[in-house]
DNA sequence: GTAACGGTGCACAATTAGTGCATGATCGAT
DNA sequence: ATCGATCATGCACTAATTGTGCACCGTTAC
């Protein structure tokens, strides 16, 4: 209901580029270019300065930029609470998550609110933390799913979004299956201490969860190989070529010479999975009943024995 | 910046019939009906409910449109406080008021304005009171001219409005030319007490200040005639049908066998007129500098010597 | 200097939004 | 009951808005 001119500027100002802010809200950059010169003869304000070879906001733009979050957020408060006291829901939802979180939580998520209200539209798009506040920002999306910190920036503290815990992800051990420890159920970072490691590359926000981990428990582990996606470490650990950590939440898929195991003892970690939603918003009857089955899932994901797993 | 169909339906909540706000906010009936449709559409609600031969808000409408009050005001304020930010002023500015407001405040602030900011659109539209606040909640108009008290409801505490008093318009008696006291500068109520006078019918607002005027100095007035426009009184008094009272702010025009007398004394009656802007407004820069004008127009007006009268 | 990047103007296309009239439904009056 | 008045809405048509794709221009980096 704010002037969708509007919300380009806002997405503008996250993304500080014309082009950025078309790729995100899906306009062409020209588009996006007309839309900002529309709004600015609307207002009667100049809100961007040619820079370079790029465009900067005014003073009058950032002072507009900064308000216009509490409007935002009072009018997501305002169609929450109309819903609410209709019992209506909207027609649209549009749901945004990295990798795992899409597949495992928000895969079945849009499944179950596609039967039970068959003229909702669901859209899900895959987005790593970062783009999905871009996204929600951009009101492409009206929940993420994303891991806590890993975003650039302080979200906690921001004016435009509401975050609720969903689980935390433990990290399980992956070791071929013709390891020594294969068979076990359950092991502890000590035990594998000596074991050749296989991480992402140090300065991620995966790798510091790894080291984290082992500092917990006082042991350093050697780092054998660097892989970026689940599935090429996945691989690695396959060839045995060492062991790795993998959150409970990454399926193993069809890998048969790996083996999930597990972890036990005070080293356990886990990465915090939370969902984030416009300021406002939270309330919403629709967002409220999805984050309820979000929860539902992730805590039959996390509790499932080992042997459920993919 | 708020979605023209969410004002719509402000000015449908505050009127109550599709053609009333069509009328209010320049569409015709159909385009408001497809608004709204659209709107509810857009939001996944439903907000209004075939009642009779005419449309009502349902409950969740009601909701909406109370909470956009805040909404609205929110924007108002962030965008006086942008500009005022910037040093900068809208491009267009929507001018309100009743009959002699709109000519003697109203036309000299839009000639101001028009020779200070050329490139400013103003607009001005006479209406009454009643329909000016109308007219500001469909952002017809952006600051309305009226005589306080004079319209239905409460606006003091309404969540819409903000309101500044401009002047307190005394009221002069007119008298024909060849009265006994037409030579006179000033005369008192108790003097005219046993006049035959013209007012308007009872139950207009100036009606109600003609008795109580009469009332504070303990003189019952015999009334001899009645007429609305002031036009039409001045004529009767011209014809030596009786004597009336005669807002400064009305011009006598070129009426040649009519005389404007001050009245002096306790009872000196007046109306008090103020400015209405929307609520968050008043900040904005165009309109405090509008409201500077406005009063500088009054006190010139108020305290003019009589024989600068039109 | 040249290539890449970032933004904008322009012709054209697609979508949206508004008008005027006709229709239907309801209410009040004769 | 019937007729006319009042209100809203659907529909065909039109006007206006909005978006796209491409070309172009200024700026920066190599």
């Amino acid at each position: 209901m704010i002037d969708s001119r509007l919300i380009t500027l806002r997405v503008f100002a996250r993304c500080g580029t014309v082009g950025a802010t078309a790729e995100l809200t899906g306009y062409s950059p020209s588009a996006v270019s007309a839309q900002l010169r529309e709004l600015q003869r609307a207002l009667g304000m100049q809100l961007l300065t040619k820079d370079g070879r790029g465009v900067r906001l005014t003073a009058t733009g950032r002072h507009l930029v900064a308000g216009s979050d509490s409007l935002v957020a009072a009018w997501e408060s305002l169609r929450a609470a109309a819903l609410e006291a209709g019992d209506q829901v909207q027609s649209h939802l549009g749901l945004g998550g990295f990798s795992t979180a899409a597949a495992r939580l928000l895969a079945p998520l849009a499944a179950t609110l596609r039967s039970t209200r068959p003229l909702l539209e669901v859209q899900v798009l895959e987005a790593n933390p970062s783009r999905c506040f871009d996204l929600l920002v951009a009101e492409r999306i009206d929940l993420a799913v994303i891991v806590a910190m890993q975003s650039d920036t302080h979200v906690e503290d921001d004016p435009r979004f509401e975050q609720t815990a969903l689980l935390d992800d433990p990290l399980d051990v992956i070791v071929p299956s013709d390891h020594r420890l294969a068979s076990r159920e359950t092991v502890t970072l000590e035990e594998l201490a000596s074991e050749p490691w296989i991480t992402e590359a140090a300065g991620s926000t995966y790798h510091s969860l790894f080291t984290a981990a082992f500092t917990a428990v006082g042991v350093t582990p050697r780092i054998a190989h660097e892989a970026v996606e689940w599935e090429t470490q996945i691989a690695f650990v396959g060839a045995g070529l060492g062991v790795g950590l993998l959150p409970r939440l990454a399926p193993l898929h069809s890998a048969e010479n790996v083996v999930r195991l597990r972890i036990t003892g005070k080293g356990s970690p886990a990465r915090r999975i939370v969902a984030a939603v416009r300021k406002g918003s939270i309330t919403s009857p629709l967002i409220q009943e999805s984050l309820g089955i979000l929860q539902v899932n992730a805590n039959r994901i996390v509790t499932a024995r080992p042997e459920d797993d993919l």
